[in-house]
DNA sequence: CGGCTTTGACCCGCGC
DNA sequence: GCGCGGGTCAAAGCCG
């Protein structure tokens, strides 16, 4: 059984799944790169704007190893609804190319800037800090007095109706929560409209860390977990980390690519430290075939794929019996 | 016993 | 105003 992520392409519910369908159907190439794979949130970050996070960690950390089987990464997506990013930007097409980058349909289509899924996601605060639970809390206090401040906390929310950037991430395994290195605690999970599988809402433990994620299975195709990031981490993968892994592209590394937006190669971690490399479990890696070639084929002659050769194991470039 | 999951209740925004 | 759907809370239970 092989786990695939897959990107989403601002994925909201539903439709990214018909964006998968489309992928598919138009028979596209896509990237594959194989193994558990970090997406570190600079890699983001740097897309979208070069100051937007510094954190050394990386904002989303990104290291899927869902299962003892390999994994097939696809395309990670920035669902850019927040005015975070507009803040900070700046030409989201082009940049979301450079995120997406995975050239073919994705790349194609993006565009990545999506609007907001709409409702609902609008109160992602940091923290608990939310304007639900701080009007519950108030409310908790009864009285009429708290439905008046309802009102105006209710006014508060709309005025900083912040939201998060979302990373979504289409992933074909049999297992719901995929490790990514952090620790998250469910919170919640809530039946899915039109979908036979629920979602589950996970928040990272850490202190202070904002980060949630969600994650549903597809219900057109089940083998397919999608995996929803919000906000940044702002803090390192917990070294009690259960799961080994290696760490996706440093901001500067993606910046410094002399890749062009559409190339394939956006999803291929292109640094990695010692440690990281170290925690590769070499027996999941598994590179598709298709990308490999094709990755050959666009890097046999250039500077990049002798890059690649330094900065990949060996291991990585196996190929596929 | 601490951390995590489960799950029903609740709140909010949106569309009609 | 109402209903719906998404998101969150928090008590209870589970587990190592």
């Amino acid at each position: 059984m092989s786990n695939e992520t897959k990107d989403l392409n601002n994925y909201h519910y539903t439709s990214s799944y018909n964006h998968y369908n489309t992928i598919n159907s138009q028979n596209m190439s896509l990237p594959y790169v194989s193994g558990p794979c970090t997406y570190n949130a600079n890699m983001i970050s740097s897309q979208i704007g070069s100051d937007l996070h510094s954190s050394s960690q990386g904002a989303f950390g990104f290291c899927f190893e869902p299962s003892p089987s390999s994994s097939e990464f696809f395309n990670p997506s920035i669902d850019q609804e927040n005015s975070f990013y507009n803040a900070y930007n700046y030409n989201t097409s082009l940049k979301s190319h450079e995120v997406v980058g995975g050239g073919g349909a994705i790349a194609e289509n993006e565009t990545r800037v999506s609007a907001s899924p709409s409702s609902g996601e609008a109160d992602h605060h940091h923290g608990e800090n939310s304007g639900k639970s701080l009007l519950k809390r108030e409310a908790d206090d009864g009285g009429d007095k708290q439905r008046s401040q309802k009102v105006i906390k209710t006014k508060k929310n709309q005025e900083k109706k912040i939201r998060e950037p979302r990373v979504s991430f289409m992933t074909k395994t049999e297992v719901d929560h995929l490790e990514d290195g952090y620790r998250w605690r469910k919170y919640g999970q809530k039946a899915v409209k039109n979908s036979p599988y629920p979602r589950s809402y996970y928040r990272c433990t850490t202190q202070k860390c904002n980060v949630k994620k969600r994650v549903e299975r597809s219900y057109q195709d089940p083998t397919v977990v999608i995996t929803t990031y919000e906000s940044q981490h702002d803090h390192p993968i917990p070294t009690t980390r259960r799961t080994a892994m290696f760490s996706g592209p440093a901001a500067s590394d993606y910046k410094s690519s002399s890749l062009s937006p559409g190339s394939n190669f956006i999803n291929t971690p292109r640094s990695f430290s010692h440690d990281d490399l170290f925690r590769v479990p070499y027996s999941s890696m598994n590179v598709n075939p298709n990308y490999q070639q094709q990755q050959n084929h666009e890097f046999q002659h250039g500077s990049d794929y002798e890059l690649l050769k330094e900065m990949f194991p060996s291991v990585f470039f196996k190929q596929e019996p």
